[in-house]
Order: C-alpha cells, then sequence, then structure tokens
DNA sequence: GCGACAG
DNA sequence: ATCTTGTCGC
C-alpha cells in the first residue's frame, strides 16, 4: 500500500539520504565499461533491462534482462519507489565503472531522485538521465546535452557526467540508455 | 476541488 | 511507462 503517510516518510528518507550523495570528479581516462538500465512494463510485470558497453567505443560487452512483478504505482518524485527493486535485481553483481540510470539523480525537489538512491545502494559511480525535467528541481542541479537532461547520481560531479553523456551520444540520447531501453521493452538488443 | 508532475 | 494513426509543425 502507498499512502499520505508513507509519501510523508519516503520524503524524509529523501531529506536524510541525500546528505550521504558524494560528488566528485570521476577520471575519464580510467573509465573502461558504461552500464545503463531501463524499465517497461507490460501489465503486472516489470522488465529491466542492463547493458554493459566498453568505454568510449560503446561495444556492447554484456546485455541481459530480469522480470519481476511490479511492487509499487508510480508517483511524481517517488519514483524510486517503484523502480528500485527491478533495477537492483538486473545490477546485482554486475561491474562497470559507471552507471547511467533511467530517471533523474540530484535534479530532484528533495535532491535525491533513482539514480542516487541507486548510486547509494551499490556503491558504484551513477549518472541520472531523463527525457524530461522535473519540476520542483534545482535549476543548477543539472544540464540539457543533446535531448537529455544529466545530474549527478553519486560518486561523480555535473562536470563528469556530461563529458560522459557526450561521448555517449546516437541521435541526442546516451547510446547504453538505448540499448537498456529496447532491451527492457522487446526483451532484445 | 483543479492542475502539475522523472518513468 | 503505456495505449496508438495520422498528422501539424519545425
Amino acid at each position: 500500500m502507498i499512502n499520505e503517510s508513507k509519501l510523508g516518510r519516503m520524503a524524509k528518507a529523501q531529506e536524510k539520504l541525500s546528505a550521504r550523495v558524494v560528488e566528485k570528479p570521476l577520471d575519464l581516462s580510467a573509465i573502461k565499461t558504461v552500464a545503463a538500465v531501463d524499465v517497461a512494463y507490460k501489465e503486472d510485470t516489470a522488465r529491466a533491462g542492463f547493458v554493459l558497453c566498453s568505454f568510449p567505443e560503446c561495444a556492447v560487452v554484456k546485455a541481459k534482462f530480469m522480470e519481476m512483478e511490479v511492487s509499487a504505482p508510480y508517483v511524481p518524485t517517488f519514483f524510486f519507489l517503484r523502480e528500485t527493486r527491478p533495477v537492483l535485481l538486473a545490477v546485482r553483481g554486475e561491474s562497470f565503472d559507471v552507471l547511467l540510470v533511467e530517471g533523474h539523480g540530484k535534479a530532484h525537489p528533495r535532491g535525491y531522485g533513482l539514480a542516487s538512491h541507486i548510486g547509494l545502494l551499490v556503491g558504484r559511480p551513477t549518472i541520472g538521465v531523463a527525457k524530461r525535467p522535473l519540476r520542483g528541481s534545482p535549476r543548477n542541479s543539472f544540464k540539457r546535452v543533446g535531448k537529455a537532461y544529466v545530474s549527478v547520481g553519486h560518486l561523480i560531479n555535473l562536470e563528469s557526467a556530461l563529458r560522459i553523456v557526450e561521448s555517449l551520444l546516437d541521435e541526442g540520447y546516451p547510446m547504453p540508455l538505448k540499448l537498456a531501453d529496447r532491451l527492457s521493452k522487446r526483451g532484445r538488443i
């Protein structure tokens, strides 16, 4: 169930956890692999697509998807409640230098979107990438690159995140995420 | 109550 | 996200 009191508690949790997000530059020359995750839905099933690419060539090294029952509805600014489980299931046990997450990171009213939550949970650098900005997020918490709105997830700063996404653009959107999106929707790249 | 609102 | 054809606009 997901009532007002629960959302209130979750909002407090986001405010508290946002203080644990680490912002620091990421040495691009040390990045060898970039991963991406996206989730698609069909009735009550959520399918999370995971793609691992070499960097900066962006050759697909691995691609897989995981399915599970939908656990929560989508509520604006509480997107993480709906996608954390699917994303975590797909990312668990995988190795990568940085992870691209479909959804915002610090570009959030409480500075804590899905990308930041995933970053804290896996303890790896994450970048938030979305197709539209989120109302109520600080104007300086994100920047548009191509058609993508980029923000800090965790263990990276906006400058590094922008450089990485820039080098992965394909028709305005980072290639790894396009592949993860296709994988989550069609079951294949 | 009405409108806005990542995916 | 998902439902869905043609169509108005840059």
